[in-house]
DNA sequence: GGAAATAAATGAACGTCATTCATTTATGGG
DNA sequence: CCCATAAATGAATGACGTTCATTTATTTCC
């Protein structure tokens, strides 16, 4: 039943102080600066000089107000790479920006996860531009899918990491009891990278490389033109 | 202040009710039952005869009432094939039944992944057979940890994939506008499997065969790229 | 064997949220 | 001028997690 502030036909009220620009602008302000837990309705409705109920006249719920941020935030991902570059660097390119863009915005990845993707354009506009890539590669059109949704799990999964502590794998005083693994989390720290981003590079480099053996010729392409 | 009556069911013979396990199995069952929506601290209390406030003289908050869920759930995943199995076969073991677990319990995902380790022996225990298995395989010690969190990482975007909707890729009305991602996706469809089974199964592959190009005789984690 | 310490449970608060609703305010078209 | 209408108000609601002073049962110590 909610009706877009858009219909300007019939008697129009004060000056547009709200809407859904205003409205996302204000709440990426207050996330940039305090992060998503002070990211309340009423604190939105404070840095906007007006009431917590009256966001409900623009914004059906809290739920709606983190899809239009994510819509917003979509922006930071480039999906340009498809069709000009060749696929792996295009992948690359898409990948760790939408990676890095969603480590800065890891509490919408839960939600964004499970959202119907009708809702948001500039998303589906992504996903055609990473179809199209797949499918000029010389993708089977079969594969495309789920070539894609695999490399979203990987891009979420390794955003939600990025979140963590720097010293969330340490074993602490149960070191001594798990030796492989805590000399592997040793040797890795010794190399002055975070964890987290040498784990998103090494595996996406092995998605990619292990992706790249399904395009044109691979194993489930069985007819390929050329 | 107010003075209770003595004769109360509010009075009785305090032998241990509560307890760690028994809290987590009670949890588990609400879960299992009702799903994680349902778990509310009040929820637990009346599934045990008890009062909210009783279940925080064992669990400092639901926070640690999580993480007891997790060290629990954790027990489901099976990483009894390194060592014993070609890396790729215990990796495949480990990381199906590991999204397996955590699609049933999405609503962990968050919290654990960012969770530090050390407070969980089980997970720990997990790690250690996980790394054993790169290194007796003969991997670098450098890459391992990377390897781990990388698999995890797609293993937990995968499990957060598993609880969307079945036709969450579903662009609707836009579906003209996006003709490749549309056709992609109803041609996944028209395979018959659900979208993350498929996404899952192709993104594993690709991940492991990208992975083991990279064990030893691979490109060797002291030279070459990145 | 009795008193004190300790552990466990109670129920009534609290504070924070998102959300609802009846009411008021401002605006512009007929 | 009037009234339909979008927009904003502020008080209220209902979850929820959590705290706290108090009560009671069990355990420990002399």
């Amino acid at each position: 039943m909610a009706m877009a502030p858009q219909a300007r036909r019939a008697g129009r009220p004060r000056s547009a102080v709200l809407g859904r620009a205003r409205i996302t602008a204000a709440a990426r302000r207050i996330i940039e600066a305090r992060g998503y837990p002070a990211l309340t309705m009423s604190a939105l409705a404070r840095s906007l000089g007006v009431s917590p109920s009256a966001l409900y006249n623009h914004a059906a719920s809290k739920q709606q107000l983190l899809q239009w941020i994510q819509e917003d935030v979509m922006a930071g991902v480039d999906s340009s790479g498809f069709g000009r570059l060749p696929l792996d660097d295009a992948l690359r390119l898409w990948a760790t920006s939408y990676r890095d863009v969603f480590a800065r915005h890891a509490p919408l990845v839960p939600v964004i996860a499970v959202l119907p993707v009708a809702g948001s354009p500039r998303t589906l506009r992504m996903y055609e531009d990473v179809a199209a890539g797949f499918l000029g590669a010389g993708w089977a059109e079969e594969d495309v899918a789920a070539a894609i949704i695999a490399t979203e799990s990987f891009i979420f999964g390794s955003a939600l990491d990025a979140t963590a502590p720097l010293d969330i794998f340490d074993a602490g005083e149960h070191a001594a009891r798990f030796p492989a693994f805590s000399g592997a989390v040793a040797r890795q720290r010794a190399s002055g990278m975070p964890s987290a981003e040498a784990a998103f590079g090494l595996g996406l480099e092995a998605l990619i490389a292990g992706l790249m053996t399904r395009g044109p010729g691979g194993p489930a392409a069985s007819r390929s033109s050329s």
